[in-house]
DNA sequence: ACCTGAACACCGTTCAAGT
DNA sequence: ACCTGAACACCGTTCAAGT
């Protein structure tokens, strides 16, 4: 058994289970807790040991990336341009919402690698395919940005995952509500409406996928009109 | 004259005075080289000094955002919505072109300041100025996200501002390109069309306010459509 | 009231050495 | 071929002490 378990722990490190590892910990003790020297620890390893199999940290995150697109479904195919486009959308957003590390790595990688160029090759052929002028997807694959991810820098982010309202009294919670609200009008007006949470002016109470879609939908019409009228930019 | 100088240094810090030393540490030297300990030798005083005029290193992070918020110019005010909230997220992408590190820093910002608040309503008041309905103005906000600011996620970033094309010489530029063309050959259709510039397959030749404004209009215009059209959620 | 010194518990990464 | 140990140059933040 002892002897076992040192052969399973001591297995050769290979580029792969170094990846694997990374992810584990990034989606159990968050991207903040992901250090070289930690990964080295969960790997019964050396610090210096990880640096025969990743360049550096760097290459590291990189490699992560490169594991969460590959659990993104494939391109759907079909005529439609625009129903593949918004099936590859939410497929994405499904794998980016699995590991909630991965979208902020994935904003700060300036160095495209292999599997993002794949992706985003793969992802304007939908546009080209439906008849799209390349001049045209060009500026709707920039209007789209990290959208393609299927993500959006939020507003009303949830900070942290936290919720700060359980531990608030009723009260206490419903003061500060009308406190926000006396001064922040505005956003209390929309905030209720949709909301019907009077406890929290921000954060809860949005349905993200909902907003997500209207937002999507929002864009994707505004290219078929776009292409259906012949849109072309000055430059083109 | 070392007696003056000596004064000058020891000025009494403040909030204020840290604050703008920050702001500009981040403008020279990048965010990343932005550290605590940094920060407190700019300013001639031990690391721990900072710490009687911002509670950590997330509080001076929050008081370097609404540092910028200030440099927004103020609504414009006017009948026309859409052209108030063209001309404030015009004016906050200025104020952020500025400022090249507030972007990943707003962008990490979960707690929101009283600063960050206060545009945020503001902003929200363009809208049901404009006559939206609260309901329309909540999904509106969410969908320009980060675009109040006047900035978005970008797909083909410019790596770190640095221009490697020229140290690599003109021969070796064109053979990476028919590279990357044989290889993401819909990412090359579209990027030679908009660049006129063989020499990059992604990241130059664009004209990023452009891209910028074309997506906004294109959301303002689908935002113009679905008000005059009296759009509700199912859940209004 | 404001600043300092020393210390703690961390980082990523180098180099030269071990098996 | 793969892993290790010790070291370097950093972090943010604490605590108790100085003026």
């Amino acid at each position: 058994m002892i002897q076992q378990r040192e052969v399973t722990r001591r297995a050769p490190l290979n580029r792969g289970r170094v990846l694997t590892a990374a992810v584990a910990l990034a989606d159990d003790a968050g991207i903040e807790s992901l250090s070289m020297r930690r990964l080295a620890q969960e790997l019964g390893v050396v610090p210096m040991a990880l640096y025969k199999h990743v360049a550096n940290k760097e290459e590291l995150l990189d490699g992560m990336v490169e594991a969460i697109i590959g659990e993104i479904d494939p391109p759907a195919g079909g005529a439609d341009w625009k129903n593949a486009v918004r099936l590859q959308v939410l497929s994405a957003r499904r794998a980016l919402l699995r590991h909630p590390w991965a979208r902020p790595v994935l904003e700060s990688r300036t160095n495209k690698t292999p599997a993002v160029l794949d992706y985003m090759d793969s992802f304007v052929g939908m546009f080209l395919a439906g008849g799209f002028s390349a001049d045209l997807t060009h500026h709707v694959m920039h209007a789209l940005g990290s959208r393609i991810w299927g993500f959006t820098q939020e507003l009303f982010d949830h900070p942290n995952g936290r919720t700060v309202e359980a531990d608030v009294p009723e009260e206490a919670r419903a003061a500060m509500f009308r406190q926000m609200a006396a001064r922040y009008p505005n956003i209390a007006a929309i905030a209720t409406t949709a909301a019907h949470d009077e406890g929290s002016v921000v954060g809860t109470g949005c349905d993200d996928q909902f907003e997500f879609e209207f937002a999507l939908d929002l864009l994707l019409e505004g290219f078929e009109r776009l292409n259906r009228q012949g849109w072309t930019s000055r430059r083109a």
